[in-house]
DNA sequence: CCCATAGTTCGGGAAATTGGAACTATTGAT
DNA sequence: ATCAATAGTTCCAATTTCCCGAACTATGGG
């Protein structure tokens, strides 16, 4: 098992943040851990809505996520830990995250709202 | 050749617009109809950056910012016309292509200073 | 040492992307 | 009206990417 890659912040690059966040499972994985600083283990995801992913899909995306810069992974004992590394990105680009993460908190809002 | 489908203001969705603009090319394309004059026909982009982009790959290219919602396309005479959405896209995702368009554009700035 | 747990990698089928060639629609010229 | 030119679209095949089950690896505990 290779040691996992983390973009350095000037290897982060758009298209990957975007491409990363254009798929909804990613963005709410990825929103759960950026929300109160967080730290989750990849199988906190096991289901993500009322859906089931497979233990495979998951661990690629925890590696597009990773890839794209947006979060950080770390071996503790048996487990994974991811953190968001939204304060690094928000410098680079300003603004663009948050903007991503409510785009999709008011989707899910009109979700609920038109049940 | 069927009429061109534009989604409703509703129907757009955050994963959409992050999909289109997660291409490099999508997102340049974008940008300048985005910028100022707002109109542009298809083959004004026959070659983006020093790349050149078969014209039906454009054509697929333009499909997919206009199914994302934010492009409008209008046939006028031979040539279509492109509008950018970003009014209506700015009203229910609110801050988002714009930091989007900002982000790729700091890449961009980037990239001409490390020459 | 063996088992359980947490993830990763492999591999094959499904879906999306790319780009050349053929097609369609509209305008202008003869 | 016919023909040619221009601007895009559609078709299709090759490539690439994505998805997920099965097999594998790494770590900790009994």
């Amino acid at each position: 098992m290779r040691p996992l890659f983390h973009p350095s912040l000037d290897d982060i690059r758009p298209e990957g943040i975007l491409h990363a966040l254009s798929d909804p499972v990613r963005a709410a994985i990825f929103a759960d851990i950026a929300s109160i600083g967080c730290v989750e283990t990849c199988s906190a995801f096991a289901s993500v809505g009322n859906r089931i992913i497979p233990k495979s899909s998951l661990s690629q995306h925890f590696k597009v996520l990773r890839e794209a810069g947006l979060i950080r992974s770390e071996r503790h004992g048996v487990e994974m830990r991811n953190t968001s590394r939204c304060g690094e990105v928000e410098t680079r680009f300003p603004g663009l995250v948050a903007a991503i993460l409510n785009a999709y908190l008011g989707e899910a809002k009109r979700a609920e709202a038109s049940l």
